[in-house]
RNA sequence: CGCGGGGUGGAGCAGUUGGUAGCUCGUCGGGCUCAUAACCCGGAGGCCGCAGGUUCAAGUCCUGUCCCCGCAACCA
């Protein structure tokens, strides 16, 4: 435990309660590290610290895989959530609280939130309408579709209402213009915040907040047909957790939150709704929340069915947590996204961590050891390249504070690095080797070394909340290991004189970075040559099967859709009919290649209209990847036209 | 003419209120040997996407233009 140096009041942070519906990759960890980071660093720093993270756990998703596994939707969660929790551990992630949506304190406050707002007058009974997919009893907005049809069976889904509670997000969009004009730092980074000004000024609809057709959920206490859905139950966690509304007293304490740590694809439930429902409840409005970018892994994005999904468990098991979080918040600028390679990871790891600190260290305390009898020896008569040194060393904490109030980590870690070079250019320059050949530049040689063992004693602290593990191997090998960091120590040379320091294993020993390529490449294995199943939608019988009539084409002519970016519109001969069939291909084929290309059609999907020009039928296309870029390539025959295909 | 972000030495990025263009890696040459073949120094390499404009002075402000990338909308 750190004793705390001063108070200065509290500091609540959360991370985004992620879904279990499968294990969590890189990304989430990089959420995740940056608040745990945070977290450290307020507490060193002497405030009173709450770190929230958790698992927003229901919903139609979830129960349709614990139904397709064969257990509970609670059996299926509590396993995954078993997993992160392990997870968060091994990265050592210093939470105060872990939220489950399903656990009973959030579960019954959520309901009280959801009366309170009833009661407010900011929720009413409507109609819902949107696409239903009847055998999965679901209903799916246009944007969640897959080739327009269910994503979770892939069956046609219909236009269908059903009835649902509406919360009055339309009455706040002027507040929140309001409050993005006038609080600009509620929502940063500004790119974001413009995203979402132009979202309200379009005009905002009121949200539905239940649905019926699945019941795996938060129970609307005055309708037990619904459940309150994801955006009022996930988001509550926020002050549910803090004992909202019943249990007040960390609420209290710790609310209004200071940030919400999020993704930039949830920046709008955190910025749009998530305020206007507070605003509702009549409480205060968090600080600050802030959108951080993606990694991306080279190609795109990363997705399971790419098999590129980044597994940090591997990651930490050959380098270490230490080595991960640093890279991860060294090399990546908050609010941008990242291109994740394995080398620039490697790299980074060996230049700064092995080759940089590592070696100052190694360095450094067998120095001690072999000219100072092992022991850190006293200050001595200070020289104009001491001064240089020791002004750099105690101005550091000033700049890594003022950095990381931005939430600029890989600012304030270069801020620290600066001194890790400037010592081991301060070995160069004093060179103690040198001066050990003759007994009368002891008192100098003495001074030399002691300044060095300060300025690790000082990046030992300044790590701490970065990499603690770290800091305790240092400090351990200079000869600090019976005490903690205090923050405010940094700010002060010369603490130093008699520890006895003692050489321990290279803190991050040098990585062979074409081999660690080869063999992480290896273990990522191409999941062809391991002969696992394919990831299939449900089973259908040849029924099904037959209800569809393939029929065989040749494109006479394409032109783009005069309406959208993305359409292409095609004239197909089908034997003895013409067709028009428009397709969403405009990016990988120009109009003019596709003419006399032979396709095959769904001839009898029900004709559907698309920007205005309607569509009768639907060209077959495979997925395919050239370097890296989605494409799509036509399922073609040399067969007649209008022949059928079976 | 939907909204927004970006185009800076070979690569990846910084560049606050306009005033000599920086960092990491790579590359070339040198130094040192305490250290994890690590560390330190120096050099080469940029007309800061393009074209205009404002100014004593612009990567930094204004206008136009080209190219990338997100978000939003239709990808049957």
């Amino acid at each position: 435990m750190i004793e705390m140096t001063e108070n200065k009041g509290k500091y609540y942070i959360t991370t985004p309660i992620y879904y279990p519906s499968s294990n969590l990759h890189i990304g989430h960890t990089y959420c995740t590290v940056m608040a745990d980071a945070m977290a450290r660093f307020k507490r060193i720093q002497g405030y009173d610290v709450r770190f929230l993270t958790g698992t927003d756990e229901h919903g139609q998703k979830i129960q349709t895989l614990a139904d397709a596994k064969g257990v509970s939707p609670q059996a299926y969660v509590d396993e995954v959530v078993d997993g992160i929790k392990a997870l968060w551990e091994t990265m050592e992630i210093s939470y105060d609280d872990f939220i489950r949506t399903t656990e009973p304190r959030h579960v019954e406050r959520v309901q009280k939130i959801f009366m309170q707002l009833y009661e407010k007058g900011d929720i009413y009974k409507g109609e819902y309408e949107g696409m239903y997919c009847t055998p999965c009893e679901s209903f799916w907005t246009e944007s969640q579709l897959v080739d327009g049809k269910c994503p979770d069976c892939g069956r046609p889904v219909e236009n269908a209402k059903e009835e649902a509670y509406f919360f009055k997000l339309s009455e706040y969009g002027d507040k929140l213009l309001d409050l993005f004009k006038n609080k600009p730092e509620f929502l940063e980074p500004e790119s974001r915040r413009n995203e979402m000004i132009a979202f309200v000024e379009q005009g905002l609809e009121d949200l539905c907040i239940s649905r019926s057709t699945f019941d795996w959920g938060v129970k609307v206490p005055i309708d037990e047909k619904h459940v309150i859905y994801v955006w009022l139950d996930a988001l509550a966690n926020y002050i549910t957790a803090l004992g909202y509304p019943d249990e007040p007293e960390l609420y209290n304490k710790y609310w209004p939150a200071n940030v919400h740590l999020v993704g930039k694809e949830i920046v709008r439930f955190h910025s749009i709704i998530w305020p206007a429902m507070l605003m509702s409840l009549d409480i205060p409005l968090p600080t600050q929340v802030l959108g951080h970018g993606w990694l991306l892994l080279e190609g795109g994005k990363m997705s399971k069915s790419k098999g590129n999904v980044v597994d940090p468990v591997t990651l930490i098991d050959r380098y270490g947590i230490d080595a991960l979080k640093y890279f991860l918040l060294r090399e990546y600028t908050f609010g941008q996204d990242g291109v994740f390679t394995n080398e620039v990871m490697l790299k980074r790891m060996n230049y700064d961590l092995a080759n940089d600190l590592g070696n100052l260290v190694s360095r450094t305390v067998s120095m001690i050891e072999k000219y100072c009898g092992g022991f850190v020896p006293g200050a001595g008569a200070s020289e104009g390249v001491d001064d240089e040194l020791k002004t750099i060393a105690i101005t550091a904490i000033d700049k890594v504070e003022a950095e990381m109030d931005k939430f600029k980590y890989h600012l304030a870690l270069e801020e620290i690095w600066t001194l890790v070079r400037r010592a081991n250019k301060y070995i160069d320059e004093t060179t103690p080797w040198i001066l050990a050949k003759d007994e009368a530049n002891q008192p100098r040689l003495d001074t030399v070394m002691h300044n060095l063992a300060e300025a690790l004693r000082i990046v030992s602290i300044l790590i701490y909340p970065f990499m603690h593990t770290t800091s305790a191997k240092i400090r351990k090998q200079i000869g600090l290991w019976f005490s903690d960091p205090e923050w405010q120590d940094a700010r002060t040379f010369d603490m130093m004189e008699g520890e006895q320091v003692k050489k321990g294993d290279a803190i991050f020993p040098r990585l062979d970075i074409e081999k660690e390529i080869e063999e992480l490449e290896a273990m990522n294995g191409t999941p062809q040559d391991e002969n696992i199943p394919l990831e299939l939608k449900d089973e259908i019988v040849y029924d099904d099967f037959d209800k569809i009539d393939l029929r065989v084409g040749t494109v006479l002519s394409c032109e783009k859709h005069p309406k959208a970016d993305k359409l292409l519109v095609f004239q197909v001969k089908l034997g003895t009919e013409t067709r028009q069939i428009i397709s969403g291909v405009a990016e990988v084929y120009k109009p003019e290649d596709t003419i006399g290309q032979k396709v095959v059609v769904v001839a009898n999907l029900a004709p559907r209209k698309l920007r205005g020009l309607e569509s009768r039928g639907m060209i077959l296309f495979a997925d395919d990847e050239i370097d890296g870029k989605k494409t799509f390539r036509f399922v073609t025959t040399d067969a007649n036209d209008g022949n059928p295909v079976a």
